[in-house]
DNA sequence: CCTTGACTTGAAGCGCGGTTGAAGTCGCAG
DNA sequence: CTGCGACTTCAACCGCGCTTCAAGTCAAGG
């Protein structure tokens, strides 16, 4: 059974991240090589799809921090088990946001209004119901940035 | 028609932004003060719904800079008009990442892969269709992570 | 063996998106 | 009128996620 080990350049490659970006995923604890030839770093092919879920988890917006203690939970951590599903929850929720969002430049990008962003098609698909009179809502505690 | 003039503090209360972050905002031309009560801004009300469109959009990923580029667009922009429908492609992009995403941290949660990330499901999931033998594509010309 | 050049390390630097601090201004209650 | 404290500006700083640089190592080809 050939393991036709890589070297980072075909990582790097194969991936489209660059060499520093694996050096410093592996000093943060997401990936590791899987030996060395001399002093130059192998890797097993495993470690592509390792940096696909990365690449995904990044895009979603997920820290270094976070994905680390995803990649080096146990099953038997329940804690981290929680962690996940309420991820999976704040994924929810972006995911309403960001349909929202794309729904909304979708319209705006036909839509003729003086500053495009304030037409009110694009500001109630975003998610404001602006108040008929004025501002009737007394206070608004509103969504806390969440804090990636 | 009153239109009851906000102040800087009670913008940020409702929008959940720090003060210095709706200078920063000014600063960088998202948003507008109505005018000044001596030096003091204020604010109406509207800039709340552009304040949920702005935290909206970075919850998206989107610049500053970005951002402002819609902000300040005339409907005769159609090079804008452009940007958006591209930036509306590339949400479709991300929303099927981050449903992807969601869906493997849900099986993650409940599955008992050693790491827990590497469990096939999981994998398969977030999109990695791992060769059966080796790695038999000879080049993956990747996806060049979107410079957000 | 000797060169070459791709790799190695660690530290410093960068751009972004704000926050913090110092020093000053001023609306408003008393 | 006086004083308080919430606002103002500007510059410096911070954490993150890398990139870049300088200096060194070493596998492999000639």
């Amino acid at each position: 059974m050939d393991a036709p080990l890589l070297d980072i350049a075909e990582v790097a490659r194969r991936s489209g991240l660059a060499p520093s970006a694996l050096r410093y995923y592996e000093k943060r604890g997401l990936i590791t090589a899987d030996g060395r030839n001399g002093l130059r770093r192998t890797y097993r092919p495993g470690v592509l799809e390792r940096l696909t879920m990365i690449t995904c988890a990044r895009s979603a917006g997920l820290s270094i921090a976070e994905i680390h203690r995803f990649v080096v939970a146990r099953p038997s951590d329940a804690d981290l088990r929680a962690r996940m599903t309420a991820r999976a929850d704040d994924l929810d929720e972006q995911i309403g946001r960001l349909t929202r969002l794309r729904d909304s430049l979708r319209h705006a990008s036909v839509c003729a209004h003086e500053p495009i962003v304030d037409c009110p098609d694009f500001r109630r698909a975003v998610g404001n119901v602006p108040r008929e009179h004025g501002t009737a809502d007394a206070d608004t505690p509103p969504a806390p940035a969440p804090p990636v």
